[in-house]
DNA sequence: AATATTTACGAAAAGCTTTTCGTAAAATGT
DNA sequence: ACATTTTACGAAAAGCTTTTCGTAAATATT
C-alpha cells in the first residue's frame, strides 16, 4: 500500500495538480463542485500530504527537540509527560534525547536537532555543560530555545527555573523554626546552576537565623543518587553523631538513602536528626518515615516551558519580535514525619 | 544564518551541483582535487544536507516512533531510555508519544507517526486497545512494526514480551513454598494480555500445588495504582483479616499500597501476611519492608525491541525478506523482607 | 594517426507540495 | 453587442538533494 500523492488525485480527475492542492485547502478560486470531487476522492484514498514535501517547501516541521539528562527520573519524567502532552495538543512531534550529562554528547544531539529542522528545542543542560557555544549556534540559527530547570545565564534566551535558593531558604528556615540547629548538607555538584543555588539557600538561611555556617557538615552528592547519600550518612554519622541534628540532601533520592542508613543504624528520625529532601518523588510519600520534601510542580514547569517555546515560534511565524522571558515556577513546603 | 545549501557551494566554486553532491559522498568520478574543494568549502561553511529535501527523495527520515501508555511509570521510562540509548547509537531519532491508555489517542497517534514517514514504530498498547486495526494499516504501509510489553497476538509483527505466566507462576510457587496457603491476588485490568497471563501464572500455580483457586481472593486493580492496592487491601483486611497470609500484587505500585495499609493496622509483614509485587520500582527497594518483586529487565526488553525494528528495517532497505520474531524476556524474581 | 577507453563533469529528472501568476472562459455591466 | 469583471483553472517555480545518463576532453591502445 503505497501513500497516496497529490498527482495521483490530479490524473485520476483529470485536472491539474495545483487545483488539487487548493481545493484541499480551501482555496476560493477552485469551485465547489470541484473541490467535493476532490474532498470526496482523497477521503477514500486516505490521502494525507507528504510531510518531508511539506517541510521542504515551509522550512518547518512541526516537531521540536527536547533533551534532558535522564529519562529515567521522576522529576523529569514529569516534565516530560507535561511536554508531551501541551505537543499533543498543539499538534506538535517531539523527539527527545538524553545527554546523560555528558556535554559533548549534548554538543552533537544539539547539532542533530538543528540539522534534523526542528522548530524549537527544549533543553535542560547536562551538569558537565560550561561551554554554551552549541546554544548559541541555535540562536544564531533563528531557532527558538527555551532552557529549563538546568540553565546557564550566558545566553540570550527564554528560561523556567524554580526559585532554588528560596526554596532551600524555606526548607532550611522551617528546620531551624522546628529547632534544629546543626543542620547538615548534603549537596550536589559544583556546577549546576540549581544545585548552587541550593546550597545559597542553604548558607543564606543560617546566616539570617544567627547560625554560624560550618563547611564540616557539608557533604559532596555530585550525582546525587542514593547511594552517595547512604554512604555520606554512614560518614557523617561516624564522624559527628552527636553534632547533627538535621541532614537536608539535594534530592529525595539521596535524602532516601540517608534515612535508609539511619533506619538501620536505629537512629530515631526526627527526634535524633531530621531529614529533609528535594524534589518530591513518589516514593518519599510511602517510605518510612515519610520523607519532607520540596514539591517542584514538574507538571508546571514542563507547560510553561513549552508553552514559551510556542510563543517564540508563532511570534516568528508572524513576524513579530520576541521578549525572552524568565519563568520562575512556585514550590511548596511538603511537610512529612522526617521533620 | 541560514543554512548552506549545495547550490551555493556550486555557485561558488563554479561547478555544478551535482559535483557538489558527488564530492562530498565520495563518488568515484569526481577529482581528488575537486573533491579537496567541496570539501573544505563545506566543512567552512558548516554544510550539512536538508534533511527534508534527503528524506523527500529516499523516503527514509532516519527517525522511528514509539507509543507508550505513560511516561511517568519506572517502568516504562526504563524500557524508553534503552531505545533511546540504541538509537543513538544508531543515528536514529526518537519521536515519543503517550496514549495515556486511551485507544483513539493510540490510534491519532499511529496515522501522526505514519504521516510522519517514521521508518518504524515500537509500541506498548493502551489496556482499552482491542481493535488493531490502526496496527493493521502500519503493516499495510509497509512500515516496520514492533510491540512491546503490552501486546496483541492478533497481528503478524515482531514481539517483544516476559514470560508473564511463568513470572507470575514463580511468584506463587515461591510463596507456597515459604508456606503461604492463602494467597489473595491483586490483579490488574481484564484486557491487558501481561495483567491476564500473570493471572493465568497465579491460578496455574495454586493448581499445581493443589490449592484450589478462589475467586473470592481475587481483586480487581484496573489502574494497577498506589490507591487501589490501598483500598484493596482495606476491603481484604476488613473481611477476610484470618483467612489470608499472602497478597500478590499485579504491580510494585498496588503492591507499596497495600504494604502501606498493613503497616497502618500493624499487620505484620511477612509473619502475618507477606506481600509480593511485580516490576521491581526501584522504591521497592528502598521501603520497609522491603518488597519481594519480579525484575522485568526493561532495558533489556527496550533494547531487544529497538533491535528487533532495526533488523526489520534493514532487511527491507536490502530487499530480503524478514521472518518476525517473537523475543521473551527472561525475568527473575527478587526475593526481599516482604515474602 | 586513428580508434577505444577512461576521466570528470553537468544536465536533468524525480521526490511532492505550495503558491504566485497568467489566462481562457464565463458572467456581469452598460 | 461590446467592455469589464469575475470565476476557475493550469503552468511553473521554488524548496534541496540524489542519481542516472550523456558527453566532451583527456588518456591509452593498436
Amino acid at each position: 500500500m503505497k501513500k497516496t500523492t497529490l498527482k495521483e488525485i490530479a490524473e485520476i480527475l483529470g485536472i491539474s495538480i495545483s487545483t488539487v492542492s487548493k481545493a484541499l485547502k480551501d482555496y476560493p478560486d477552485v469551485s465547489a463542485k470541484t473541490k467535493k470531487k476532490v474532498i470526496d476522492l482523497a477521503n477514500s484514498l486516505h490521502f494525507s500530504p507528504n510531510t518531508f514535501a511539506q517541510s521542504l517547501r515551509s522550512r518547518e516541521s512541526k516537531t521540536i527537540g527536547v533533551i534532558i539528562p535522564s529519562m529515567v527520573h521522576y522529576y523529569f519524567s514529569n516534565i516530560l509527560d507535561a511536554i508531551l502532552k501541551e505537543c499533543e495538543k498543539k499538534g506538535y512531534m517531539v523527539i527527545i534525547m538524553q545527554s546523560n550529562e555528558d556535554y559533548e554528547l549534548e554538543r552533537k544531539q544539539i547539532s542533530l536537532l538543528l540539522n534534523k529542522g526542528v522548530d524549537g528545542i527544549l533543553i535542560s543542560l547536562a551538569n558537565s555543560t560550561k561551554d554554551i557555544k552549541h546554544l548559541q549556534r541555535v540562536i544564531d540559527y533563528g531557532i527558538p530555545l527555551v532552557l529549563f530547570d538546568k540553565i546557564t545565564k550566558l545566553i540570550k534566551c527564554s528560561r523556567v527555573i524554580i526559585n532554588d535558593i528560596r526554596a532551600s531558604y524555606d526548607v532550611v528556615t522551617h528546620l531551624i523554626n522546628k529547632g534544629y540547629e546543626r543542620i547538615a548538607y548534603f549537596r550536589g555538584g559544583l556546577n549546576p546552576q540549581n544545585s548552587i543555588d541550593r546550597f545559597l539557600g542553604y548558607k543564606k538561611a543560617l546566616e539570617d537565623n544567627g547560625i554560624a555556617y560550618d563547611s564540616s557538615l557539608v557533604y559532596l552528592c555530585p550525582n546525587a543518587n542514593y547511594d552517595e547519600g547512604y554512604a555520606n550518612a554512614k560518614k557523617l554519622i561516624e564522624k559527628d553523631k552527636f553534632n547533627v541534628d538535621a541532614i537536608y540532601a539535594i534530592t529525595d533520592l539521596t535524602a532516601i538513602g540517608v534515612i535508609n542508613y539511619l533506619n538501620e543504624k536505629r537512629i530515631k528520625i526526627p527526634e535524633e536528626i531530621a531529614v529533609f529532601g528535594f524534589s518530591n518523588w513518589f516514593m518519599s510519600s510511602v517510605i518510612s518515615p515519610t520523607l519532607s520534601s520540596v514539591e517542584q510542580n514538574p507538571q508546571n514547569l514542563g507547560e510553561k516551558s513549552v508553552g514559551l517555546l510556542f510563543k517564540e515560534i508563532e511570534s516568528r511565524q508572524k513576524g513579530e519580535d520576541f521578549k525572552y522571558e524568565t519563568i520562575t515556577i512556585d514550590t511548596d513546603l511538603i511537610l512529612r514525619k522526617s521533620s
